[in-house]
RNA sequence: GUGGAUAUGGUGAAGCGGUUAACACACCGGAUUGUGGCUCCGGCAUGCGUGGGUUCAAGUCCCACUAUCCACCCCA
């Protein structure tokens, strides 16, 4: 094979694309019943978009992003997350000037430039809503539980929601103080990533993986001790509302998103079994963003879920889907007027919503019937010279075995009795 | 960017220096002429990721490269 795809892409197949559908269906679903809409933006944005919006500190904007100069010399970047495009089609397209909240949902393919494992891809997918125009602590867990609500429609077992708050610039710059003052003595023991967040963004260090930092920042300040008065409300009443609606959740100090847009709530949702990187979905509030890129002061939520992981978690706890593909019938011909007639016939069944497969193979009749075994098919309709000169066909019952001629001029009309009744099964 | 592991047909894999590269599954064909799933029979890599090297002899040893998988950082 002399060309393969991009590293870190995926070619998704028959065999997994009924998966694909089966979750896209499941979030328009969940979606439409909350009162969302979806929301298409570009796979590409001018590169700007993400610096301003996903934040100049973040790994995202410093090495993760394809990023290339188009012909007209526009720097131009793959979406690596769907946040700032939708903000940035919120103010484009002045939906502030339609009825608030805006309740958006997407889906779709995001693209950042990483070394492949386990759950983490350069072509990924993720589905995400955002809440625009409300800064009420019950619309954080509106988002929360559309997102629980969505995961558990899906059969997903032992997922945990962390959860925290980081407060809002003001909190957060007297956590900083607080933080460095904590870490004045410890600084030489920081990692180097650390140091450099000392100063450009200290409450990353809360996150870092680096077992000396860790031990260093035990008993460091977090954000959750900082929190101003209205900060603080907001983070009780989330609190009070999840346990309202029974959502579990665990309150995680240390949990300090990697974006910079976050302010007040953030929250994870983490699944055991699918490799080192077992959060599949992430999200939080991010009030300042939309006034960042150039739109009125707007609060909004959201979160971001990535499909391959929850797909990964689906086949770990081997949760199964229906396979609604199979062929309800498989129309067998031989000779070439048995040919055309079958050719008609399989386009009437098609007409009525039956699922009809017919040979293109040139194969003999056996070979038919074992392409209609390989394919699932429920009836096999036998048509050759024999029946044709009858006026018959052949309705073979692939399951039972067994098989039964009837007049030709009825076929349609049977074989859709045959599949509504209750018996039916493929 | 860094580290580890692995690279043999459509798939899973044996082979670990010496004649024709096991085996299983899948696939294709056949077992009386128009009938699937079971069974039986037959077919299916001049080739062992790529390029060098060592050797009388390499899938098998060495080097480089590439790819894949996993992991670190971070995140979906």
């Amino acid at each position: 094979m002399l060309i393969k795809r991009p590293k870190g892409t995926q070619d998704i197949i028959p065999g997994t694309i009924e998966k694909w559908h089966y979750l896209e269906e499941q979030i328009h679903k969940v979606c439409r019943e909350y009162g969302y809409q979806e929301i298409r933006t570009p796979v590409f944005e001018a590169t700007e978009l993400f610096q301003r919006g996903v934040g100049e500190t973040t790994d995202i904007v410093n090495k993760e992003m394809y990023t290339f100069l188009d012909k007209g010399q526009r720097s131009i970047t793959l979406r690596p997350e769907g946040t700032a495009s939708v903000c940035r089609a919120y103010v484009e397209n002045k939906l502030y000037a339609q009825t608030l909240p805006a309740k958006l949902y997407y889906l779709g393919p995001m693209f950042r430039y990483e070394n492949t494992q386990a759950g983490r891809y350069r072509q990924f997918h993720q589905f995400g809503i955002e809440v625009l125009g409300a800064d009420d602590p019950l619309v954080d867990v509106e988002v929360i539980n559309l997102l629980w609500d969505f995961l558990q429609r899906l059969g997903l077992r032992g997922l945990q929601v962390h959860i925290n708050s980081v407060g809002c610039p003001q909190c957060r710059a007297v956590h900083g103080e607080k933080l460095l003052a904590f870490l004045m003595d410890k600084k030489d023991k920081l990692c180097p990533d650390c140091l450099s967040r000392l100063t450009r963004n200290p409450m990353r260090i809360l996150d870092c993986k680096n077992k000396d930092c860790q031990a260093l920042i035990t008993n460091a300040p977090t954000t959750l001790d900082t929190l101003c008065p209205s900060c603080r409300q907001h983070w009780e009443k989330v609190q009070h509302y999840l346990k309202l609606v029974n959502i579990d959740f665990m309150i995680n100090p240390k949990l300090v998103r990697g974006l910079d847009y976050y302010q007040k709530t953030a929250f994870e949702v983490m699944a055991e079994g699918i490799g080192a990187q077992s959060a599949i979905c992430g999200g939080g509030r991010y009030d300042g963003l939309v006034e960042e890129i150039g739109g009125p002061p707007t609060p909004g939520i959201g979160f971001a879920a990535g499909l391959e992981r929850i797909l990964a978690v689906m086949q770990n706890q081997k949760i199964e889907i229906e396979d609604r593909n199979k062929a309800g019938v498989m129309v067998a011909i031989l000779g070439d007027k048995a040919r055309q007639e079958g050719f008609r016939l399989a386009g009437q069944l098609r007409q009525k919503g039956i699922i009809t497969l017919m040979d293109l193979m040139g194969r003999g009749l056996k070979g038919q019937l074992k392409y209609a075994d390989r394919v699932g098919a429920r009836y096999v309709l036998i048509l050759g010279e024999e029946e044709l000169a009858k006026g018959i066909i052949i309705v073979r019952d692939m399951k039972i075995g067994d098989q039964q001629e009837i007049a030709l001029a009825n076929t349609v009309e049977f074989i859709e009795k045959q599949i509504n009744s209750s018996e039916f099964e493929i």
